[in-house]
DNA sequence: TTTATTATTGACCGAACGGTAATTAAAAGT
DNA sequence: ACTTTTAATTACCGTTCGGTCAATAATAAA
């Protein structure tokens, strides 16, 4: 018993995604978001809520996307070697595809770092994910001996995480997607078992 | 045969870069300048030109610190290993400093992506020395039989620099100092030469 | 067909933004 | 003492910011 929006929201809010990862949360304005979505103000605001609910919203779609990406690395039942092939392929991907620059959550978190407690969830939330899921991999890949056990998974895992936002940073600023595969390269293949015996 | 001016050109621009470092370049306003300096705003044009002149002076005093930094690093005449914790210390000493979370440059290089030209020059200046510091770092270890001789030196550099990037990310995120000194301690440790033979 | 509910639109708000013109004050050269 | 030059202060400019009000339009329920 009501007038139904003329528009579809999760279409909507993907677009009004793209504008926060492109610009950033400070960088966007109202007039941004209007654009991209060719919505007016007050609709926005009616489907969504105001400037900080919609990033909040944006970000939460973004976090989804990104774990069920990195989900379906894993539940394809590849070798540890083959799956972390796929992590690096993933990153070097987003980088030529036609998508903002570097990860959403990463660029948020050096923008916003912890003052923003609402965003803090969202990061935090998929820092440890991606770790967990990093770590499972490697467990993996020690019991099939792909991977060394010199090192606990998890201090391995939380290294790879750390390289991926290391190269996230770096693809930001604008670095060639060779010095990102020879630095992904090297993290993968420092990590195999036929080194240790 | 003029009126001198009243405040240390030097330390305002020190205390300028601070508030821009704490708050970002576009979340701090000229009123944010104004309160950290005790200028009004035509003194602060007048000495340092418009916002985006004084960011850029801020980003280059900033990268002129850092490179001093870890230049002292290696002049000590330390092995490469004695060198890599001191490096290791710098990071996390920087955590607990009374200076803002995370480092400046790569804050500002994932805020503006590679937009701001003029902050770009800044950025890859600092991300391409403190690589070629690092590599030197490597090359002495690699002829001491310190670290590892498996990948060239270049590689092992980059590899430390994005892990570097990567802690930076975690720190303005949040994450607690013994995460941090955990990759760090790892970072290390996987490049000794005595794992190879 | 009427009524209730909600979406859309256009006009508008106060506040904060970056920046500047005009004035006053202070030093140095003559 | 007087002029010149530049710093500091005050008040102000136009623009853009995020957000909202009032009016209109469209649907579903009665």
């Amino acid at each position: 018993m009501s007038r139904p929006r003329e528009f579809d929201y999760d279409k909507v809010l993907h677009q009004l995604m793209l504008v926060f990862w492109q610009k950033g949360y400070k960088g966007t304005s109202l007039t941004d978001l209007m654009e991209s979505s060719k919505l007016k103000k007050p609709s926005i605001y009616g489907a969504y809520g105001d400037k900080h609910a919609v990033f909040i919203k944006a970000l939460r779609l973004y976090r989804m996307q990104a774990m069920e990406s990195i989900q379906q690395l894993l539940s394809r039942e590849n070798s540890a070697l083959k799956t972390l092939e796929l992590w690096k392929s993933n990153l070097l991907d987003s980088d030529s595809s036609n998508c903002p620059k570097g990860c959403f959550i990463v660029n948020m978190a050096l923008e916003l770092g912890t003052e923003d407690a609402e965003a803090k969830v969202e990061i935090d939330a998929l820092f440890e994910d991606s770790e967990k899921l990093l770590e499972e991999v490697i467990r993996r890949g020690q019991k099939n001996l792909e991977i060394t056990s010199r090192y606990p998974a998890r201090i391995i895992a939380q290294n790879l995480a750390t390289a991926q936002h290391g190269v996230r940073v770096l693809e930001k600023a604008g670095a060639s997607p060779d010095k990102m595969k020879a630095i992904l390269d090297y993290s993968i293949e420092s990590i195999l078992a036929d080194r240790d015996a």
